[in-house]
RNA sequence: GAGCCGGUAGCUCAGGCGGUAGAGCAUCUGCCUUUUAAGCAGAGGGUCCCGGGUUCGAGUCCCGGCCGGCUCACCA
């Protein structure tokens, strides 16, 4: 018999003798006093004078670690990322509460009433004289050393990874931290948080391959948004000044260490400003995102020191100066010759040529926090021209560890213009470009009735997050990054047979 | 989609040139009333990812497949 079915069978069996002992296998309410956080942070620097008189304290957890010792023993209880030690012996326990705790698993969740005492080597430990069973482990934990490595597993039982691995904790508890910093942020200014649809007959507002799925009493192909722009600028024409959603966007495209095909986006309008406003914005946002999310402007990434209490600025022409490495560094008017670029990359376009050079020679180098402005036209479908310089359009990207995070522009508000970039798009389209945009009429009928002057701007939250986590991987920062199924676990089929179920 | 690397006990990992599969933790039994990677004595536990092939013999070599990681490509 292997062993995880023989393990199985023994933790089966021990439901049956928590019940004859008078618990429940799998409990009810508890009503704690403390959680082991309190615990910690009220008694954890109190000494043994300090907790007498007693201090009776009823708290629960999962037990991490438990070492029994003949007619006692001691546990270590795990809550809200911190633990806490009890201490059960024979004669201070009821006998069915001893017994109870001699059949105690790591991986069980207890609860303990007792007060709390010193050992010996000065742990804060709590002298129990009452337990309650709360939920029984029929599984083994991973070991207590080493925790849960395997890669796989850890993405694909995430529960577990939480349960091994403290730090997995801590970045989700900042992933929620930096959310949470961006709509306080978003609110003290003014914006409103709206939804719009994931589900959508056109898509648009980014260039990108999407997801399609039926919708059947309406017999109409959907597609899962890839961006929510479009939408989310029909309501600044509607005279909502400042919105912002924070949600998924979905992208039929590679998987990698920077891409999930589901991967959540801030996106933010602010009428009346411009990109360079945003600009301002965007570094007062993300300082105080990092320091509500790390304490601290600066934050470690793969052992080098990132700073986002500032945000360096260069246009993306002179990014392309500044890291050019293969042989004699173009002239300025090179990089808006449409001559010399057609001979540095495959793409069609002059515009397209240059963000293609922009990629390949700096990209890889904005390790700082770095803002990167003003983008050929030919890659920004709705973002408005440069009054002097039509070819380039008002647009910035954030750069940090060599990552594109955030991307705005001062929004395309004529709808003549935007009119002739829907046009050139289907051009696109028709020699074969799927991530082309598709005309969107309702969209270009909004702005015929006046959007005010506007611009927008999308944050990456994932990869910031990875940035701000130290995480090299954005299923790292994913909770359930997409996997390919498993296959059979045959679970079910063994508890079957155990139970008769 | 391509290249490289990996998959061995519940977990973390060893297994040299092909010869009946190992450790630590976990589990079970006994001892142990302030331990903390508790300790001591004993025991059980394996579809070596799956399927073919070579061989007297395959965890090991060859081919195909599945799953994952990394690096590219694409993309944010």
């Amino acid at each position: 018999m292997p062993l995880g079915h023989e393990l199985l069978a023994q933790r089966i069996q021990r439901l049956r003798e928590i019940q004859a002992l008078g618990f429940q296998p799998y409990g009810r309410r508890y009503d704690f006093t403390h959680t082991i956080p309190e615990i910690v942070s009220r008694y954890g620097d109190k000494d043994a004078e300090e907790l007498n008189p007693r201090v009776t304290v009823r708290v629960c957890g999962r037990i991490h670690t438990i070492r029994h010792m003949g007619k006692a023993g001691f546990a270590h209880l795990h809550q809200g990322g911190e633990r806490l030690q009890i201490y059960v012996r024979q004669d201070s326990v009821p006998e069915t509460h001893f017994r109870l705790w001699r059949g105690l698993d790591a991986g069980d969740i207890i609860g303990a009433e007792g007060y709390l005492f010193r050992t010996r080597t000065g742990e804060l430990t709590v002298h129990v004289e009452r337990l309650e069973h709360l939920a029984k482990t029929l599984l083994n934990m991973p070991e207590k050393w080493h925790g849960l490595e395997d890669v796989e597993t850890r993405y694909r039982q995430r529960y577990l990874d939480l349960i091994a691995n403290l730090q997995v904790r801590q970045v989700f508890l900042t992933r929620s931290r930096v959310i949470a910093s961006f709509r306080r942020q978003l609110e003290a200014r003014g914006f409103l948080e709206v939804e719009t649809p994931m589900m959508q007959p056109l898509y648009g507002g980014a260039t990108a391959r999407p997801f399609v799925t039926h919708h059947n009493a309406l017999d109409m192909d959907l597609y899962l948004r890839i961006a929510p722009e479009l939408y989310l600028k029909r309501l600044v024409v509607g005279g909502l000044d400042r919105v912002y959603e924070i949600n998924r966007n979905f992208r039929n495209e590679g998987i990698s260490a920077q891409h999930n095909p589901e991967f959540t986006m801030l996106e933010f309008y602010q009428a009346y400003t411009d990109y360079r406003g945003l600009m301002d914005f965007s570094e007062e946002l993300l300082r105080q995102v990092a320091v509500d999310a790390t304490g601290s402007t600066e934050v470690e990434y793969q052992g080098q020191k990132l700073d986002f209490g500032r945000l360096r600025r260069l246009s993306l022409r002179e990014a392309v100066l500044e890291y050019w490495e293969d042989g004699e560094r173009p002239t300025p008017e090179q990089l808006t010759d449409p001559e010399w670029l057609k001979w540095r990359s495959t793409r069609a376009t002059p515009g397209e040529a240059l963000q293609d050079l922009f990629e390949r020679v700096a990209e890889k180098h904005l390790i700082q926090p770095t803002i990167v402005y003003d983008y050929p036209v030919e890659t920004s479908p709705l973002a408005k021209n440069k009054p002097d310089e039509p070819q380039f359009v008002e647009r910035f990207e954030i750069y940090a560890a060599g990552m594109e995070i955030a991307n705005a522009y001062t929004e395309l508000n004529d709808p003549l213009e935007q009119l002739r970039r829907f046009q050139a798009q289907l051009r696109l389209r028709e020699k074969g470009d799927e991530e082309a945009h598709q005309m969107d009429e309702d969209f270009l009928r909004a702005l015929c009735y006046g959007m005010p002057p506007t611009a927008g701007e999308g944050i990456g939250i994932d990869r910031l997050v990875m940035v701000l986590t130290n995480c090299r991987s954005i299923r790292d920062v994913i909770l359930f990054p997409l996997l390919r199924p498993e296959g059979p676990i045959g679970l079910a089929e063994r508890l079957r047979a155990l139970d008769g179920c």
